[in-house]
DNA sequence: ACCTGAACACCGTTCAAGT
DNA sequence: ACCTGAACACCGTTCAAGT
């Protein structure tokens, strides 16, 4: 197709995430290549290689996008309320519900590794952001807890809302046992938080 | 290599499935293909096309003998016991003991999905023999509690003990925090199972 | 200097041809 | 009847050649 000059680099950036996402929203992410994705911008697949290293940083990209809506979504719902009980509840259900409205970008952010390859800091750096917001949360819930304690409590509920959330996905695209994400994660923050605030 | 007769199909069955567990003592099945099973056993592709359908069954099969691993290992380990706390905590450290020793072999039980296939019979009654385990300790331990309240707190449970040995297999093959799995399962579980049993 | 066409070394699957 | 070599339609990445 010769050479382009088209795009601004930026916008040859923005141009293929936002394409990215769109496929993600019908059809999961094995069903797509690097080769695909350039094809569908027009593209030669060394282009985009040239501009993202490689497949798997262009889809750590996608990732980090996902990330930032997920993360941006949280603090505007938990903004609306104040009691942090109320706050940390309605942070996982914005997870879940993240998961369940957008099951193939999410199954992209938890499948993606970085085959050896060590995580880029502009990544684990949202990552911290997001555990970050919950071990606010429980250190309010209960200000006399120590830092380990504190990290260990949102660790098991992230894990366990996480693993919730694994489920209703699965669910959602494997099995037809039907999950009601919802009524779990009140069932575990239910018992497990009385005990996390009071003693 | 030209025609062969070495093996019987059982043999050659048993052959490739040992295979590719020796291979996954060492390295992730993304390292894997067909075509490098086929080298290691000195077979051609389309004969394990032949003997297992596809590749995505070939490798149900040695998920399906990992599951298998891991609940007879469970099964063990809780008839040494007698009190069912003791042993359903017992599970849940099987289960991360378990993903913490083989972690290739269970990210390949987590990370393999159908791609839209329907799951065969024989492995869901798999998966379906092991959340019995959990579903019937939980019973003995809250005799009066529902079937529905049994099989919620099941799932909320395995959902937390799952996302918890994730997070250590993760640690272990991923990112360099440290992630000590089996406080945080008994952090879960000594918040949670309380709850569960005296109400 | 920057971009990419063509080549490379793979991949899973099919099926006609051989035994 | 059973097995598989060769072909097919892919894949991500490299880098020399072109602009």
């Amino acid at each position: 197709m010769a050479r382009r000059n088209d795009h601004s680099r930026e916008e040859l950036t923005e141009l293929t995430l936002s394409t990215v996402e769109k496929f993600l929203e019908t059809r999961s992410f094995h069903d797509l290549s690097l080769r695909k994705i350039a094809g569908l911008i027009g593209y030669v697949p060394s282009t985009l290689i040239n501009v993202f290293g490689n497949y798997n940083l262009l889809l750590l990209h996608v990732v980090a996008r996902t990330v930032d809506k997920l993360a941006s979504q949280a603090r505007e719902r938990l903004s609306t309320l104040s009691d942090p009980k109320e706050q940390l509840r309605e942070l996982a259900y914005c997870y879940l519900d993240f998961a369940a409205k957008n099951p193939y970008r999410w199954q992209l952010v938890f499948e993606h590794n970085m085959k050896g390859e060590r995580l880029p800091q502009w990544q684990s750096d949202r990552i911290d952001s997001m555990t970050g917001m919950l071990e606010g949360l429980l250190k309010v819930l209960s200000p006399n807890r120590s830092q380990q304690e504190v990290t260990e409590a949102s660790r098991v509920l992230w894990a366990g809302v996480h693993g919730i959330t694994l489920l209703s996905v699965d669910d959602k695209l494997f099995t037809d046992v039907p999950v009601n994400g919802k009524n779990l994660i009140d069932n575990l923050l239910n018992s497990y938080l009385p005990a996390w605030i009071q003693d």
